[in-house]
DNA sequence: GCAAAAGTGTTGGGAGTACACCCATGA
DNA sequence: TCATGGGTGTACTCCCAACACTTTTGC
């Protein structure tokens, strides 16, 4: 390697660079969509990546992934979702130098993602689906990471309750149901979806308020229950 | 920002050594065991630790695993199990410096591991159970790494033909319902098993063989089958 | 009243559990 | 013949898909 950092010679194991990027994905008018960030330096300048950067010298992982996805949308530690991914670590993956990068997942409610600090213009919401289908569109290897996540995501909607996590502090049935629905990307029974959600213990707290002034019957609203974990799960069928 | 927009050689980013650790597991002596290997170098000198070293210049994250599975084990790529399980990364988890390591899951079956090309008595399994009751026996946060593991281990018998990996290239069914009992600590019964694991399509396949010289009647030997995933699942309960 | 959305009842099927039972071998 | 383990049949239960039906609002 050429980059030989002062200090690690002697012991002769090579150096690394090691970074957070995250995978931030939120439900954003309609459509399963992710948080990207268009590069201003070389390599890929002009591309979108996974927002990310390097982690400090005294930081724990997760600590830096919450410290970017802090700097990246504002968010700090509210009704976020935030776990670690996978490990990527081609040689090649970044023609600078050898970099590690622990890739983190974050979903988000849309209404908490102002994206603040940052130009607009720099960074944006993009749906899923074309960014899967073209994946050279992204820098890096940032479309295999995007591909995972999604991945991580769709199968822990099915026995986790954290499709809540892209729900407001409360929602309804309805709500829940298209979570489900635009993730995977299948149409659900709303009938079956209500008994199912409603009977699985933990899931779901009601609030005791109602929706109004929209069409139809009023929902009932409800929150996040204490459940980690979903029994039994929703099934993708 | 992500990705220092300037150059890294002039800004100065944190160096970090990266390196592999294996939580290689197997069925050893009627024990779900994990292969362990004795420290002689400060720190935790003495100390048990799991197998693992640098990544080089210029290799894969999952390249290097694989070569340090074979450096430890003596296994090459043959029926072996092995994925990326997670990366740890707390600033004081080594005493020495900056390091990341990137923890790997193999699952081998045991007659494949002769612990070739090291000292015997410094490389060893040890039943999971009792280390995962005393986690300050292990070095660094290895205990941590190991209950990771185990859990992504027990868990992947529910939903993937895994469990084959711990059998030998033939296997009775009654084998196989062994590894289950003995990964999950529970009893299962032998008639529903028997049918669960020959009812899904792709889990085993019928070599034509059976034993013979053992008590009782002889048993249908079966080979792993092409399946990925396992519908239905197996239940842990 | 009518459309629309929320929510309930009912029924049939697929898969799980429990366990009685039969089969094939060694001793 | 008996003990031992391999393998099958069957009744019961639970969950889920499908869909008819009722409830409560806006227009």
């Amino acid at each position: 390697m050429p980059h030989s950092p002062a200090g690690y010679d002697a012991t002769g194991y090579p150096p690394f660079a090691v970074t957070v990027d995250l995978v931030v994905l939120t439900i954003h008018d309609g459509a399963f969509s992710v948080l990207l960030v268009r590069r201003g330096a070389e390599p890929f300048r002009g591309r979108w990546a996974l927002p990310g950067g390097f982690v400090h010298a005294d930081e724990d992982l997760l600590a830096a992934a919450e410290r970017e996805l802090a700097e990246e949308t504002g968010i700090a530690d509210r009704a976020v979702h935030l776990e670690q991914l996978a490990t990527y670590g081609a040689p090649d993956r970044d023609p600078r130098m050898r970099v590690v990068t622990v890739a983190h997942l974050a979903l988000v409610p849309q209404p908490l993602t102002p994206v603040a600090g940052s130009d607009a213009s720099d960074v944006e919401w993009q749906p899923v689906e074309p960014l899967l289908a073209r994946p050279d569109e992204l820098a890096f290897d940032h479309a295999h990471v995007l591909a995972d996540g999604v991945e991580r995501a769709r199968a822990k909607l099915e026995y986790s309750p954290l499709a809540t996590a892209f729900c407001a502090d409360e929602f309804t049935v309805a709500d829940l149901r298209r979570v489900y629905e635009i993730v995977w990307g299948t149409a659900l029974d709303p009938r079956n979806f209500h008994r199912k959600v409603t009977g699985t213990p933990g899931f779901l707290e009601p609030t005791g308020r109602t929706t109004a002034g929209e069409r139809g019957r009023p929902a009932v609203l409800f929150r996040r229950g204490p459940a980690t974990l979903l029994h039994p799960a929703m099934l993708r069928t």
